[in-house]
DNA sequence: GATGAATGAGCTTTCATTCAT
DNA sequence: GATGAATGAAAGCTCATTCAT
């Protein structure tokens, strides 16, 4: 970080007042004041309000997937992959947790007030998921007769929504890898038991 | 409907409003023109803006639950209520789509401001599934080295993130009973290609 | 005015807000206070504070031109026609000075902020003195090589600067009567002296 | 223009914006870039945004008046005298556009946030024409019964006015030089009909 | 002298909530 | 109970002005 990238300051500090207070709530003083920045000065660096939290969806998902990614090419087994991605997202949650409660929170909200906003970034991400499933159609690893569009929500939903769930219980009865572990094993080979 | 059920007229035109709005940008004069009341009397029956939002869960959700048990009910097979369960969440979400939208959206963003509402009804909910995982469990039809309390998360967050998507992408590619039915299986059975 | 009459109210404070202030220095709350409503009060009668001056406009305006135009009616001679006009737009300035001065300066400067608004009531006040000037060249009365689109804004313009410096000045040296006198004089028959 | 006159420079920036914003409307950056000076250079020149606008009327009417008074000069009759301001003043309005259009506006609105300020230049340039009035008087050229006081203030204004709606219409049905003699005739021998 | 990033006071407008009728 | 006009607090955003470089 350069000496007073205040446009990162920013970014910071508003993930830290969006995650507590959600969009609508968080004022731009608090913003400013958790930055140590003016009020004005946050739009020398963004257009308005909304612009910062696209901004942070544009630029903090981007990092994400550039570090999944990494992850995942060094892998040639389609259900390793699943397992990395579950494990990775949960890490990323458990450690980044402020971003992931304003990604998990605007995710949704967001359509509401930015309906021309296409999130391409997070599409990307969750595509990182049905790229594996496909892979693994391809290589004769996984059933067939499953759409990669469905299995990709599922497993992204599956994931995102156990972690929103851990953040929430102040006490944790299991840890995060824990739950990750399950829901790949949960995708990879069901609830059921299997006969020998 | 009651004489003057203005209560029910109220809860019925703030899930639209706040369906396509977001709850942020609805205003109270919306719900109220809608609802065909003044603004005034929605204070009548609410105690205030949140009230609204908050008597939508606890009552439809109530609903809704009631419909989902009296059907699994019927079955003592925990696969098929697996099975129930996912075909009647997707099928809710597509029949009752504005309350549909307003549970995901605000389910995310209500504890932001409602710190201190604790979402029994919809922790009640997902406890049906956790309930049948146990069940299955307990028959020796599905693994024991499964949580209860993941499992459900992730089953939960596997639907309603397939139907979120659903619900926004304006040509959908499969119908939502067709996506039930392959959450449900990846859930009993796993994505992976299984030896006969 | 009816009692309470919020929108007469509003206009009435504005009148005299603007007049001290300017339109851009004048504050909405400003003129709630002056119209002893709440600032919120005013946009339950005006879309914005812009609405607000175009209305003094539109209305002020209308009652001013009702007035004139039921005194020159009543003469046959466009000479005396001149004179009415003069007397009553000096008479207008004099006792409705507020409104008179939002007049005057808005008139110049609402082109600049408002470029899309053609002052039609104003052109209408301003037409008056032009079917006099085409009146008394009809009659043969008035010179025919006076083009009376210019004839009516130099009669305009001298009252209107002539009754802006009367206002300003503290200490009058003349009835405004005089001066209105003195102008219709001077359009009449120049300041030449006339060889008997 | 001397090396980096840049106090000229920001002048003739300020008559642009001003003309095209109006003063309230007109931003320091606007100024500033037009100048292509910093935001914070204007000010080593001016001390604030009013002080620019003030150094307009000084500057700039001040030169209109040396011109203006040294073709009056050299006339002798004050009826050609009168031509010769009608017709100059148009001419300005005209040729510098921009100005005119400021100090008309501005002219109006200044008073109302600048009460101390006396715009003594202004006053100069219209003495001219009371000057002219009363050297006609003594000449016994011009009617005595008038007071140059009046007759100034209306002079200017009718000039004025006709030249402010010429700069408004884009379509001009007439010259501005011969609006000028328009006015100066109506000056002169006023609107009506003379007998032989 | 020149710059332009940073400041923060200030203002319009919105809208949940109230309360006289 | 029902109304809806009125309230006024609250906040996003602008921009004249400052000052460290």
């Amino acid at each position: 970080m350069r000496i007073s990238d205040k446009h990162e300051k920013i970014i910071q500090a508003a993930i830290k007042v969006f995650a507590k207070k959600g969009f609508f709530s968080a004022r731009i003083s608090d913003i400013a004041q958790k930055a140590k920045v003016a009020d004005g000065t946050i739009y020398l660096y963004f257009n308005n309000k909304y612009d910062i939290l696209i901004s942070i969806f544009e630029e903090e998902i981007g990092k994400i997937i550039k570090e999944v990614k990494a992850l995942i090419d060094q892998e040639e087994d389609p259900r390793k992959m699943l397992e990395i991605f579950a494990m990775e997202h949960m890490r990323m949650v458990r450690d980044r947790r402020n971003l992931a409660e304003v990604l998990q929170m605007e995710l949704r909200q967001s359509n509401k007030f930015m309906r021309e906003y296409r999130n391409t970034k997070f599409i990307e991400y969750v595509d990182i998921v049905s790229k594996i499933i496909r892979k693994g159609q391809e290589m004769e690893l996984f059933r067939k007769d499953l759409m990669p569009g469905v299995a990709k929500r599922a497993m992204f939903g599956a994931l995102d929504e156990t972690a929103r769930l851990w953040i929430l219980s102040p006490d944790h009865q299991y840890t995060i890898e824990e739950a990750a572990k399950q829901i790949s094993t949960i995708f990879l080979s069901g609830v059921e038991e299997k006969p020998q």
